[in-house]
DNA sequence: CGTCATATGTTGCAGTCAACAACAAATCTC
DNA sequence: GAGATTTGTTGTTGACTGCAACATATGACG
């Protein structure tokens, strides 16, 4: 149970001033003192503290055109606290060291040997900045439950213990989140998805995963999996061991290269080409249909290389959506494309280490 | 935004200490010390204070066995707060008023014919009580949103405005909320599914619905369509518009009754009663696949008529669903039925209400 | 049956916090 | 340049929780 006392009302008000700067960027004492709902002279006091601290830095208030005293500017120091984030993927590994405020510091990509072990390229990527974060987030595709990787299709990974293995290889802790989710935190935080209520984000590598993020809130329970959703019974015979996953038989399309042979091909005339796109489509769409049923987003954003292939193939997947959902569900649901495009895994992780250390102030 | 200072924090610990004895019953101040992790000095004033307002009794303390000072027993005053709690269904309106603490002070069932409005039946069976009780909720088998009920099969609804009609018709307002999450939050706080941190309650009405409660929270957004998973693609028209979906077909069962007479059909040797009864738990397993994929729940209830169905054909319901999910959604998933019986969307609505109710003293 | 150990309610005190009001500072308007 | 306006600063006040000391009620033990 959390500490009490006066104490702790200081804290859960030092923590949101700086969640609120965190989220929003930089304000100004005055917005601050509306957004926080509390007294000028407690936001005062609460800045100065932080400003001690490290974590904020206040300069001198320009004008800003209409009367009165201007107020003083209260930002983010990015350096304060910064997080590792890093993605982790079949072919690929990817970094990102993300500071307070949410600047990305640093970046790279990394890649992979197809028998290489991608902690060890985690080590290699991260190297020295990994220890200095005050929290570090990999995002792994697949099904995530409590660090360890459940089952993921990308890597070809079930029951690792990813968590377990980054500590070993790296020397530091590690959160361990699913990208999708990690994509759909990362669009509603930092992209254009603000406004969703309930976000699904589907993530498109080489297995197909989605997120969903409630209220600007990670889903507990970690990520949906999308392409083992059974779209036709007694189907082909997946990788999982089911028949008729939307994975095994959407396998014709698995990589973005695909999508846009096909696409090109579709365009100058190719009709089985079309017909491919047209079927993935309509699968997806039906699949679709049982998580938007199941769950009730109202907005769906296509990563990954769904991307391109909502893109060139919108018509199918609406109508096999329109076939499959209550009209009262359809009607507030847009579907759209991710503004953040392959840097939302990573945002979205660092993200989430970012809420474990407000979390942790309070 | 709350409003702050250190009266919040006296708010917030009487709310606190009022919903531990809510939901775990009654306590000795001993016991309320430690499980709030205030001093017994807090505990004190805070109790004092409730008790004056009349929501607490306190009875001097009986020897526990041990030695020390015997502790005063803490317990809700159950008229001190009350909610009024109707479930609409299709043939009956059924009514609960229960007491803050949980205790179920009144109850009635009144049918209702062919032709009657639910609403003047609620006026009717509420009476004078619906006005004393702090909160009122009903309980609608469907798709809520809002006070509105956007599409219920069982009674033929599709955009009424629930909440403004029960205004209406009652004069006082109403908060609406579906009936299988009211059912999923009554078994999950007063059934015996209080361990579960994912739970997926399922009511067979006259439609199919399915309501989830994550850590003991209702999902925001409503329940889920179950009766409306389309598993045949292309299959049966459905009262819906849709083709294909669950409800559509599996309408040879739509009450208790008719799993009632096909298992003792089946019993009997009636080879066509047994098969009925097989692609029925065929088809709810394939739905409840996509469910559990898109939802990951650890617990699973079948109320209303699938309790029947359930028991009498669990073996194709688990077979459909070893076909459509993961290993790993699966290997943690128990199958169960409810213990509240009838009683639980009765129950769970109630809660609704408890959870505004203290809510509001924060 | 009385004393001691134990656990708990009660009371007064100290530390902390946020709101408030009065004042000081900085800008705009006329 | 004077007044209006907005904001930062400072000292005060009311309220809350934790703490320690004391009072109270029980069991254990001789």
């Amino acid at each position: 149970m959390a500490r009490t006392g006066t104490e702790e009302l200081r804290r859960r008000n030092r923590a949101a001033l700086l969640e609120q700067l965190h989220r929003h960027g930089p304000q100004t004492r005055a917005e601050l003192t509306e957004a926080l709902g509390l007294n000028r002279s407690t936001i005062g006091a609460l800045a100065t503290d932080l400003a001690e601290s490290g974590h904020l830095q206040e300069t001198t208030g320009r004008s800003t055109g209409s009367a009165g005293r201007p107020s003083t500017l209260v930002e983010c120091v990015p350096k304060a606290a910064t997080v590792a984030a890093v993605e982790i993927r079949a072919r690929s590994v990817r970094f990102a060291l993300v500071g307070l405020g949410g600047e990305v510091l640093e970046r790279t990509e990394s890649g992979l040997d197809e028998d290489a072990d991608p902690m060890d390229a985690v080590a290699v990527i991260t190297g020295g900045t990994a220890a200095e974060a005050i929290e570090a987030v990999a995002a792994v595709p697949g099904l995530v439950d409590a660090g360890v990787v459940a089952h993921s299709t990308e890597l070809g990974w079930a029951g690792r213990d990813a968590s377990a293995d980054l500590e070993a290889a790296t020397g530091r802790e590690w959160r361990v989140v699913d990208t999708a989710t990690a994509a759909a935190v990362g669009e509603w935080s930092r992209g254009d998805a603000h406004e969703s209520t309930k976000l699904l984000y589907l993530h498109g590598g080489r297995g197909l995963t989605a997120g969903l993020v409630i209220e600007g809130r990670a889903q507990r329970g970690g990520s949906i999996q999308l392409g083992h959703i059974v779209v036709k019974p007694g189907g082909l015979e997946c990788a999982c061991g089911l028949l008729g996953c939307l994975e095994a038989e959407m396998e014709a399309f698995a990589y973005t290269e695909d999508i846009e042979h096909a696409t090109a091909a579709a365009g100058l005339g190719d009709a089985a080409a079309r017909d491919r796109l047209r079927r993935a489509g309509q699968d997806l769409g039906r699949a679709l249909g049982a998580v938007v049923t199941a769950t009730g987003p109202d907005e769906i954003l296509f990563g990954g290389w769904l991307r391109e292939l909502y893109l060139s193939a919108a018509a199918p997947v609406r109508s096999a959506l329109a076939e499959t959902t209550l009209p009262h569900l359809r009607s507030k649901l847009r579907l759209r494309t991710p503004v953040l495009g392959e840097e939302g895994p990573l945002i979205g992780a660092a993200e989430a280490g970012f809420a474990a250390v407000i979390d942790r102030m309070r």
